[in-house]
DNA sequence: TATTGTTATACTCTATAACTATA
DNA sequence: TATAGTTATAGAGTATAACAATA
C-alpha cells in the first residue's frame, strides 16, 4: 500500500492534457469544413463575435475574446481584406472604429454558424444529448468563474 | 420574429471559445503555483508523462503527447538542462533515447502533481464535486473519441 | 494625460526538410 | 530502406514598445 496503489497520475487525466486535446480534435474535425466558406475557424469567430448585439469597436471585440488589441487589428485586416467586414468610426467617439460585418460577412457568418454546429456535434458525439449540454455548461461556469 | 428570437449565437457558447478560455483560466491559475518549483506546466505534464510506466523513448512521448519528434528533443533538452530527466541509449535498439527522471525529476514531479492538484480545484471551484468528475469524464470521452 | 488604433519588432510554439546513426 | 534522434529553418500566433489621432 505504497504510491504503487491507486490509480497512475496519468497525463491524459490532467485537465490541461484534456482541455488542449479536445481543442485539437474539434480544430481537426471543423477546420476541413469551414475550408470551403474561404474563412478559418478563427475568422468564423471573429465574424461571430461582431455579428451579435450592437456594433463594437476593436478593443470591445479583443476583450470579449482575450487578445490584445494589437492582435486584433491584424484579425479585422485580415476580414476586411476578404471584404467580410468594414471599419467605420464610431460617431460620438472618432478614436473607435466600429467593425460591422458586410452582407457577404453576414452570408458567410450564418453559414460558418451552421458548420460549427455540425463540428461540435461530432466532437460530443460520443456523449448522450444530456451529458453534452452538462460539458457546455460546466465548461461555462468554469470560464466565467462562477 | 425574426432573426431576433432565440438566444443570440453568442461567441462565448462556442466550444471552441469555451476550450480555449478554460486553457487559459487554467493557466493563470497553475503558473504561479509552479514559479516556485522552477518548471512550467508544460516541462511538468512531460515530467508526469515520463514518470508514469516502464521508460519511454522520446518518440513514445511524443506520440502520448500530440507533439511532432522535433519538439519533443527540444522539452527533454529543457528538462535536461535542468537535471530533471536523463537520456539512456534504449538496450535492443541503439537508435532510442529512454527518458528516465532523475531523483530531483522525480522530486519535482511529485511536488507538482501536489500543486496541480490545487490548481485544477481552484478551476473547478464553481463546480460541485461530481459536475467536475463528470467535467474530467466527459472531456476524456470526447478527446478518445470513444 | 489617457485611450484607440496602428506599426515595427520580438518571442513562443510548432512543424517541415535534411542530416546522422542505427536497424 | 526505414526509423530515432537531431539540427536548421520557417511559419503561425501572440505580445511589448513607440507613435499618431483623438478625447
Amino acid at each position: 500500500m505504497s504510491s504503487d496503489l491507486g490509480a497512475p497520475p496519468a497525463v491524459t487525466r490532467r485537465l490541461g492534457y484534456l482541455l488542449k486535446h479536445a481543442q485539437l480534435r474539434l480544430a481537426e474535425l471543423a477546420e476541413p469544413l469551414y475550408e470551403p466558406l474561404g474563412v478559418t475557424g478563427r475568422q468564423l469567430a471573429l465574424l461571430t463575435l461582431f455579428g451579435e448585439g450592437p456594433a463594437q469597436s476593436q478593443q470591445d471585440g479583443a476583450a470579449r475574446l482575450g487578445v490584445d488589441r494589437t492582435t486584433m487589428v491584424a484579425l479585422v485586416d485580415e476580414l476586411e481584406a476578404k471584404g467580410l467586414v468594414r471599419r467605420e468610426v464610431a460617431p460620438g467617439d472618432r478614436r473607435k472604429r466600429l467593425v460591422t460585418l458586410t452582407a457577404e460577412g453576414e452570408r458567410v457568418r450564418a453559414a460558418g454558424e451552421e458548420v460549427t454546429r455540425r463540428a461540435e456535434a461530432l466532437l460530443l458525439d460520443p456523449l448522450s444529448e444530456r451529458d453534452a449540454e452538462q460539458l457546455r455548461a460546466a465548461l461555462g461556469r468554469v470560464v466565467r468563474g462562477e
